[in-house]
DNA sequence: TTGAAAGCGCTAACAA
DNA sequence: TTGTTAGCGCTTTCAA
């Protein structure tokens, strides 16, 4: 492994001046860059990331906090922003909370304080006062992905106006009776996106003026078969069954439209069924949803994080920027299981 | 951020001493390290890794190269091997190379070269001569899970075997013709793997004395659509239509289910339709299917790695282990949607 | 625009 | 069992 006093000799030039002609940062001449920049692909030689963040106290990593990996909306996150920092250089360590044993504790005590990385984002995380409390010490630049944190700059859509915007549809084609799949309360992952999807149904009920039937709300866990499983119990009772569903996410929609089938209900002559997400299943089931476009919130929070470890670097930066909620665009797609109410 | 002086003053020892008892390498005395551990913990000390890395020569971080995030084996192995490390305090970074951009050459002339990693691996990568030249280069401890990698370790089922005892539990219930959904040969992964499948495919058929019947094979992207199309083609045609499906992956299966479905056609009992892998949805959808546990798979890749360079440090620690091949185990797991043909 | 040199915060000989 | 000390390979003042 070549080292930067290899290049050094080779180009004749002190370690200094392959520093600066490498690193973009401080004045060489174009001569003198060209020279070093030849030496260095000659003999194949890659800085040292450790040495150069030891010296610089820049690690050119960013951390990605995640609750699970084995849900579509995490992992497309990561793609955005591993796609944005790949380009800059930038490499992304990845903390995945997921195991039931202290890999939670593990993390937040350990991994993210032995300043392997320059910031951090999490998805779709609640944190206790102390998590929230030791990231903010760490001084560095944090932002919350699809999930308000506390202190902290977010990328995440209006998840109140996105549950309106798709329960509005459904009461514009004519329905008077729609039910919600939504979270329970043991559902781990932020809550607060379950009561505001909520939170926007019933709003967009009662400027419809339609009433909050409780019997029209059913809990379940984000997957499949949970939502499976609740579109069971609203479509089962022949009476008074609802004649939309709104599911507070793609796969639980899903779920719904299988439902449905089975209990011989046509999808949407029967019944109408949107989601929220727009997951890459949803267009094979003819899936009405509000997109999310997760990659680009990934992108997002990669670019907010890039753009303050810039803004820290200047004379004047600011070292902590004020936290900024940035709001992801979400628009409604409309496919084949929404329709007009007969 | 307190530092390794800091606790050493408050112990009363030396930096080294607090290295040692902290890092557990060398003699420390018990009342020494409870004093250091102690006056760490008071302090809130933990260990700059970048001043450690650079000192010590081990990142403490292992490097996972995958072609894309949102497969459900990608992200499993991820999380096994992430559990895994994160117990023995690695961290693990992520290389993406999804993009369509210039992702993977800079992975592979940058990334991975900057030594930010003490070993990697790789999951279903097929790499070019170049690309597996350049890690084997670095001399550090390599697996790759799910595809063979010329000269490194592997950790990966057997999948003609696989395919095999996928195809023979259909024979055994009486099928005698067996369709299978494999895979184009555009299709990025590695593309051992599908032509793998077929052979064990085609290799039960023939050991039950069946013919090989070209227009039973139909290739398909790995997607529930693909599998979906794929099927609605074998289902298509009335006249000899197959009364068995294979598929090479569970969500091609589930695929060619809904396909029957909308076919009129019931599973099993006019069709029955086994896949490869034990996706979270297979059991929902009373998928048969052998399964191939890619958590598992993970942690093994994990553990593989670890012991490699825990051998590395020994005094006589074999420096590059010889290239082991671990097959993991893979399960039939009989659901409803196969049963014998009538 | 360039070079000399002082660290960055640790680890690992080596000596005691 | 402990302390002293010389780096690890860079970056970044500072001076030229």
């Amino acid at each position: 492994m070549a080292g930067i006093d290899d290049v050094a000799r080779l180009a004749g030039v002190s370690t200094a001046t392959v520093s600066r002609a490498l690193s973009g940062n401080g004045p060489v001449s174009q001569t003198t860059r060209a020279r070093v920049v030849r030496a260095a692909s000659d003999l194949g030689y890659v800085v040292s990331s450790d040495a150069s963040s030891l010296a610089s106290g820049r690690t050119r990593n960013i951390g990605a906090v995640v609750p699970h990996l084995n849900r579509w909306f995490f992992t497309s996150v990561i793609e955005g922003a591993e796609r944005v920092l790949l380009r800059e250089g930038y490499d992304l360590t990845l903390y995945n909370l997921g195991g039931d044993g202290g890999e939670r504790r593990r993390v937040f005590d350990h991994h993210l304080l032995r300043n392997r990385v320059d910031a951090a984002f999490t998805v779709s995380l609640e944190l206790s006062e102390e998590e929230a409390g030791r990231l903010l010490a760490l001084g560095k630049p944090l932002v919350g992905v699809g999930g308000p944190l506390a202190g902290v700059s977010t990328v995440t859509i209006d998840d109140v106006a996105v549950a309106h915007l798709a329960t509005d549809h459904l009461v514009s084609l004519g329905h008077r009776r729609i039910a919600h799949i939504g979270a329970s309360h043991e559902f781990d992952l932020d809550f607060h996106i379950p009561t505001s999807r909520r939170l926007g149904y019933e709003q967009a009920l009662r400027e419809a003026g339609l009433p909050v039937d409780e019997r029209l709300h059913r809990a379940a866990d984000f997957t499949l078969p949970g939502g499976y499983e609740a579109a069971k119990q609203l479509l089962g009772t022949p009476h008074d069954r609802p004649t939309a569903i709104f599911a507070a996410s793609d796969e639980m929609a899903i779920g719904a439209i299988l439902a449905a089938r089975d209990l011989g209900l046509s999808v949407p002559r029967d019944v109408s069924v949107i989601g929220i997400d727009d997951h890459p299943l949803s267009e094979f089931f003819g899936l009405s949803t509000v997109a999310q476009h997760p990659v680009r919130q990934g992108e997002r929070a990669a670019e907010l994080l890039l753009a303050a470890l810039e803004g820290a670097r200047r004379p004047g930066g600011a070292p902590a920027p004020e936290p900024v909620s940035h709001t992801a665009p979400a628009d409604l797609i409309v496919r084949s299981s929404t329709a007009v109410h007969p």
